[in-house]
RNA sequence: UGGGGCAUGGUGCAAUGGCAGCACACCAGCCUUUGGAGCUGUGGAUCUUGGUUCGAAUCCAGGUGCCCCAGCCA
C-alpha cells in the first residue's frame, strides 16, 4: 500500500484542505488545549492526535497550550504529567504556552469591549443571574445593571481586578441578547472574581479570571491558530467564539468539532476516575486497569499500539463507543512483532520425569521471536522436575483436549515428548503432582520415527526456576456501559479485575529490566512492573493471547 | 414545548448521484514445535415514510430515535 492510500481522510482534514485551497488560511497551526486538572486518558489521545497529525500533515505547527483559567482546579503537577504523557506518545510541539500568559492582553481586550458598550459589570448574585437567564424554552430577562454607562463599567472592572470585591459579588458579562435561542449567547460571563487559591503560575497577581469562552478563542487568535479543533459539546459555543472575534476585529481561527472517544467496559469522566482512585477501588492513577495513559503505560501498552487504535477508530461526528477489543488487538499486533518470547508458568503443577537422570541438566535451544529472526536464540535449562501449567493437564480430558492426561503424549516446547504415567493427589483429591516418562529420541521436539503429538506445552525447570509475582488483569467493569446511571458505575466493578499469582520463569527472566515487555509463550504479553524487587520480579499481564481452546471449551458448555 | 448536532452489519469508520466496502468481533476451514501468529472463506447493515431522478446511503420534505446546551467549569 502506498503512503498516499494509507493517509486517513475525514471531514476535518477535508475542511482544512479546502481552507488552504480557498486561501482562507495560508498555513496550518493547531493547538492542544488541556486543562491541567488531571491525568490524561485514552479519550484525550484522540483529540491530541487529531491536532498533532493535522498540523504535521500540512507542514504546520502544533502549540501545546495549557488552559489554566481556573486556579481552583489546576496544579503544576498535572502540567508536568500531561507533557510527559504527550511526549511519550511521540507528539511534537513548537512551544508550550498557557492561557495565563495572555491574562494581561486579554484584559486589555475586555476593556476594549467595555468601551464599545459590548460588555458590562453585573452586580446580580449568582442565583439571580441563573434565574434571569431563562430556560431552554423561555427567554431570559435583562439584568438591571445591563445599561450601566461605560465609565462606571470601566471603573468597576478595574476595581474587580484590583481585588476590591469579594468572590461572587460581580462578573463582567458580554452584552449580546438575553432572548437568544442559544443560551450561551444570553450575556455570557467573561470574568469572575476568585481570590483563592493562588494560581499555579501567576500566584495572587490576579483576582479575576477569564471564563473558557472569553479566553479560548482570543488565545487562539493571539497565537494565530488556524484550526481550533474540539469535541462536539463545544458546537453550541461556536457562535459565541465567533462573536467575540468579530467584535474585536482580530484574526479569526476556524473551530471544527468532532465526537469524542468513548470505550466500553470503562469510564472516562474525570470525576468517576477520581472516585475510583480516592475510594481505593484501584491502586492509584497509574493502576494498570485504569484507562489513563499512566495506567496503560504501566500495563505495558506501547505508544505505537495506542496510536494505531486511535487511527483505526477514525474521526467523525457520530456519537460512538469503541470496543476495547480493538485496542487489545492493536496491542497484540504490535507486541507480536517486537516482544521476546519466554517460558513462564503462572499456575504451576509439578511434573516428575521418572526416567530422566536425577542430576542431569541439559541446555535447550529456544527461539526468541519467531516473527523476528534477528532476535536470535537462547538456552533454556531442562531437568528431571519441571513445572507445567495446571490448565495443561486434565485427569479426565474433555473432548478435543490435546494436552496432557493419563496415557497421553505431548511435546515440551524445545525439549522432549513426555507421556503421563501417574497422578499424585492430596487428601482432598486435588492433583498435586504428575509423573511422566520422556523419550530421549525426541530431543529438540521431533520424533525420529515420525510420530506426531497434537499438543506442545510450555514448562520451566524447577531447579532453575525463578519465582515471580504475576498480576493478572481483567476488565475493571463487568458491564459494557458502566457510565449509564449516575451512581451505578461502582456497582458494576468487576471483583476479579486483579488476580495476583505466584509463578515461575526461566532463568533468562530472572533479573528483568523494569518496563521491558515479553510474551510468555501461550499465555500473553507481560511487562515488568516498577514494584519489582531483585529477589522477586513483578510482571503485569498486558494482554492475553487469543485462546482458541478456551473459546471452544466455553462454547461446549 | 427553544436552539444546535447525529442516524450505514454486533462495534467503529468509508462510499462526496452510479456494483454498499474496510477493520475489529463472530463463524467455518487450512497451516502450525505457541490451540499464538499467518492464510482462505461464510454470514450479516443504509432509522422511517414520501418525493426528485434513468439511477438515492448520498438531494428534497415530513416523521422517529439518540446526543449536547439553562456553571461565576472546561
Amino acid at each position: 500500500m502506498s503512503p498516499e492510500e494509507n493517509k486517513p481522510t475525514d471531514f476535518i482534514r477535508e475542511a482544512v484542505a479546502e481552507d488552504l485551497k480557498s486561501g482562507r488560511y495560508t498555513y496550518v497551526r493547531t493547538r492542544l488545549p488541556p486543562e491541567p486538572n488531571g491525568y490524561l486518558h485514552i479519550g484525550h489521545v484522540k483529540a491530541f492526535m487529531i491536532d498533532y497529525l493535522i498540523a504535521k500533515e500540512n507542514n504546520g505547527e502544533l502549540i501545546l497550550r495549557f488552559d489554566d483559567t481556573n486556579p481552583t482546579k489546576e496544579e503544576t503537577e498535572f502540567v508536568e504529567a500531561i507533557e510527559d504523557d504527550a511526549r511519550w506518545l511521540g507528539i511534537e510541539w513548537v512551544k508550550v504556552t498557557y492561557a495565563s500568559d495572555y491574562f494581561n492582553e486579554l484584559y486589555e481586550w475586555a476593556k476594549k469591549l467595555v468601551l464599545m458598550g459590548k460588555a458590562y459589570v453585573d452586580d446580580q448574585t449568582p442565583e439571580e443571574v441563573s434565574k434571569n437567564r431563562g430556560t431552554l424554552t423561555e427567554p431570559g430577562v435583562n439584568s438591571p445593571y445591563r445599561d450601566r454607562d461605560v465609565e462606571e463599567n470601566m471603573d468597576l472592572l478595574e476595581r474587580m481586578k484590583n481585588g476590591e470585591f469579594p468572590d461572587g459579588s460581580r462578573i463582567l458579562r458580554a452584552k449580546i441578547d438575553m432572548a437568544h435561542p442559544n443560551i450561551n449567547m444570553r450575556d455570557p460571563a467573561m470574568y469572575r472574581i476568585i481570590h483563592n487559591p493562588p494560581h499555579h503560575r501567576t500566584g495572587d497577581t490576579w483576582k479575576i479570571y477569564p471564563m473558557y469562552d472569553w479566553s479560548h478563542g482570543q488565545n487562539d487568535s493571539m497565537e494565530g491558530i488556524t484550526h481550533s479543533l474540539c469535541s462536539l459539546e463545544y458546537e453550541n459555543h461556536r457562535p459565541l467564539y465567533e462573536w467575540f472575534l468579530d467584535q474585536l476585529g482580530v484574526f479569526k481561527p476556524r473551530q471544527i468539532e468532532f465526537s469524542r472517544l468513548n470505550m466500553n467496559y470503562t469510564v472516562m469522566s474525570k470525576r468517576k476516575l477520581r472516585r475510583l482512585v480516592e475510594e481505593n477501588r484501584v491502586n492509584g492513577w497509574d493502576d494498570p486497569r485504569m484507562p489513563t495513559l499512566r495506567g496503560m503505560r504501566r500495563r505495558g501498552y506501547t505508544a505505537e499500539a495506542i496510536l494505531d487504535f486511535i487511527r483505526r477508530v477514525g474521526v467523525a461526528k457520530n456519537y460512538s463507543v469503541s470496543d476495547v477489543a480493538l485496542l487489545e488487538e492493536c496491542v497484540r499486533d504490535d507486541l507480536n512483532k517486537r516482544a521476546l518470547r519466554r517460558m513462564a508458568v503462572i499456575r504451576p503443577l509439578k511434573v516428575v520425569i521418572d526416567n530422566y537422570p536425577d542430576d542431569l541438566a541439559e541446555e535447550m535451544d529456544a527461539i526468541n521471536n519467531p516473527e523476528d529472526p534477528s532476535a536470535g536464540t537462547r538456552k533454556v535449562p531442562f531437568s528431571k522436575v519441571i513445572y507445567i501449567e495446571q490448565d495443561d493437564f486434565r485427569e479426565v480430558p474433555p473432548p478435543k483436549y490435546h494436552r496432557l492426561f493419563p496415557g497421553n503424549e505431548v511435546r515440551l516446547r524445545y525439549a522432549y515428548f513426555i507421556r503421563c504415567t501417574d497422578v499424585v493427589k492430596d487428601a482432598n483429591g486435588n492433583v498435586i503432582e504428575i509423573h511422566a516418562t520422556y523419550d530421549p529420541a525426541t530431543r529438540g521436539g521431533d520424533a525420529q520415527d515420525g510420530r506426531k503429538v497434537k499438543s506442545t506445552i510450555h514448562w520451566v525447570s524447577a531447579k532453575h526456576a525463578k519465582e515471580v509475582e504475576v498480576r493478572m488483569y481483567d476488565r475493571l467493569f463487568n458491564k459494557e456501559n458502566p457510565e449509564e446511571g449516575e451512581e451505578g458505575f461502582l456497582n458494576c466493578l468487576n471483583p476479579n479485575s486483579l488476580e495476583i499469582l505466584s509463578g515461575y520463569v526461566e532463568p533468562a527472566l530472572a533479573s528483568p529490566t523494569v518496563g521491558s515487555r515479553y510474551q510468555f509463550e501461550r499465555l500473553g504479553y507481560f511487562c515488568v512492573d516498577p514494584d519489582s524487587l531483585p529477589e522477586k520480579p513483578v510482571f503485569n499481564q498486558t494482554v492475553n493471547l487469543k485462546d482458541t481452546w478456551a473459546k471452544m471449551e466455553k462454547k461446549g458448555k
